[in-house]
DNA sequence: CTTAATATGATACCTAGGTAGCAATCTTTT
DNA sequence: AAAAGATTGCTACCTAGGTATCATATTAAG
C-alpha cells in the first residue's frame, strides 16, 4: 500500500483499537497493511456479487455495513448483524466455507482495507496468534445469532422492538448508536418483522410516552419504561 | 487415561473420523487421551449445571446430547442443535465468552471424553494447528444458526417440519438419523414450534400420503412430496 | 397387576402479526 | 418549480400458529 503517512497512522490506530488485531506486534500489523489497499464505498453500495467476497477480505474503518439475507417468495430481507468499525468480512469465504446466502450493503459510505483473499490466509498462515482472536469475534457473533434465534421465537415483536433499542442506547449521551438514521424498513429488517408491524408499535411506544419519533429518528423519553418493556429475561 | 487397548484404539478411531482431529499426528491423540476421562452418561441427564461445563470440555464418542435454551415465562424449550458423536462442547466456555443461556441434556445414553477445562487450553496451545480446525467446526455452527434465523422468519411450520425430516433422512436406507425415536416434543423444539402444531402439520402430511406415523417413529412414503413441501428455496 | 407417567391425537378459541392499500410528508432529481 | 421517489402513518382484513383442554393409547414403575 502506497499512501500517505497520515492515512496510515490512522489504520494502524484502527487496528490496535479492534480485539481482532490489537495484541498484535507493530511489523505485524505493517504486514498486513502492505497487503491491503484502501478503499471508500460510498452509501447503499451492494457487495458480494459472488466474485467479489471470493477473493477479497475487508476489514471495515468506518461506516456501516448490514449483513442480511433475501427471502424471494416473501420478497423481503432480514438482517443479520451491522458491521461497523473494526469488523471484518467475509468469514466464511476465508474459511473456504460452502455456499451461504448472505450479502453485504454500506448503510453509510464506508472506508475499507480490501485485501486479496490469498494473501490473507498467507497472512494468517504468518501469524498463528490471529485464530485465537478470529475465534473469539465468531464465537462473539455466533452468540448473536444464537439469542437472535430464541427471540424470534419466545419474544414477541414489541418486546424484540424494545430491545433493539435499549442496546442501541448510548446511556451516557441518550442517543442511539449503530442504529440511528435508519428508515422503519431497516429497523424491522433487524427484529425479522415488516415495516407496518414495526411502525405499529412504535407508535404505541410513542403514545406511552416512551419515545418521541421523527423522521429516521427515535428518541428515547422515558428509559424506565422502555426497560420494562422486555423486562427480567435479558 | 488408563483404560483398555481395545477402548483406547476405538477412541482414536473417532478422533481420526472428526473433522476437528483428524489431521493430527498419533502423538497429538495420545496427548489428549492422555487428559482425557471416558465417562458415560445415561439417557436425560442434564449437563451444565453451570459448574460443570465451566471446568471440563467433552468429546462426544457415541450418543446424542440437545443444546437448548429454555425460556420461562413461555415454560418451552428450543433446541438449537443436536450434538453427536465427533461433537464438542462447550465451545464458549473454552474460549472464556460471556454467560450464555444454553443447556445440554442427553439424548441416549453417551459416551464422552471429559477432559478438564485448563488442561484443553494447554493442550490447543500446545498443538496450535488445532485452532483451524476449530474455527471452521465453529462456522459451520454459526451456518446452522444463519439458516435458523432466518427460516424462522421467512419458513411457516409445515415447510420448517418438511426441511427438518428431509435433512436428516438416509435417502439410501429411507431411514431417519439423528432424529429418530424423538417425541413430538423434542421435533417442535427443534423448529421453534409447539407440539399441538408439530402433530397438527404431522396430520396433514399423513392424510397426504407424505408420511406414516408410529410412536416415536416416522417413516417417509412419498418422498417427492415432502421435498415439494419445502421447495426451491432450500 | 395396578397405577402412574408419557406420548399422541384432536377440538375449539384467540391473538399477534402479516398483507394490501392509501394518503400525507419530506427529499431528491430533473 | 415540478415531478418522482422515499419515508412515514394509518386502516381494515385474514390467517398461521399459540393456548387450553380432553380423550386415548402406550410404556414404565411400584
Amino acid at each position: 500500500m502506497n499512501i500517505g503517512l497520515e492515512k496510515y497512522r490512522y489504520y494502524i490506530e484502527v487496528l490496535n483499537g479492534s480485539n481482532l488485531f490489537k495484541d498484535m506486534t507493530y511489523s505485524s500489523h505493517t504486514a498486513l497493511l502492505e497487503i491491503a489497499t484502501g478503499k471508500t464505498w460510498p452509501k447503499k453500495s451492494c457487495i458480494l456479487d459472488t466474485q467479489d467476497t471470493c477473493y477479497k477480505f475487508y476489514i471495515i474503518i468506518s461506516g456501516r455495513i448490514k449483513v442480511y439475507n433475501f427471502d424471494m417468495e416473501k420478497d423481503r430481507y432480514l438482517t443479520l448483524f451491522i458491521l461497523k468499525s473494526k469488523d471484518i468480512f467475509d468469514i466464511f469465504s476465508l474459511m473456504d466455507c460452502a455456499r451461504h446466502e448472505v450479502y453485504y450493503e454500506t448503510l453509510d459510505q464506508t472506508e475499507l482495507l480490501c485485501i486479496p483473499l490469498a494473501d490473507m490466509k498467507q497472512w494468517i498462515v504468518d501469524h498463528p496468534d490471529f485464530n485465537q482472536y478470529f475465534l473469539m469475534y465468531v464465537i462473539e457473533k455466533m452468540c448473536h445469532l444464537q439469542k437472535y434465534v430464541s427471540d424470534m421465537v419466545f419474544k414477541d415483536a414489541p418486546t424484540r422492538l424494545a430491545y433493539l433499542i435499549y442496546k442501541n442506547l448510548n446511556l451516557t449521551s441518550n442517543e442511539l448508536e449503530t442504529i440511528n438514521g435508519l428508515t422503519h424498513e431497516e429497523l424491522a429488517a433487524m427484529i425479522g418483522t415488516t415495516r407496518a408491524v414495526l411502525n405499529r408499535h412504535l407508535q404505541n411506544f410513542k403514545e406511552e410516552g416512551i419515545l418521541c419519533l421523527g423522521r429516521k429518528e427515535i428518541i428515547v423519553t422515558d428509559l424506565p419504561a422502555l426497560i420494562s418493556k422486555f423486562g427480567n429475561g435479558n
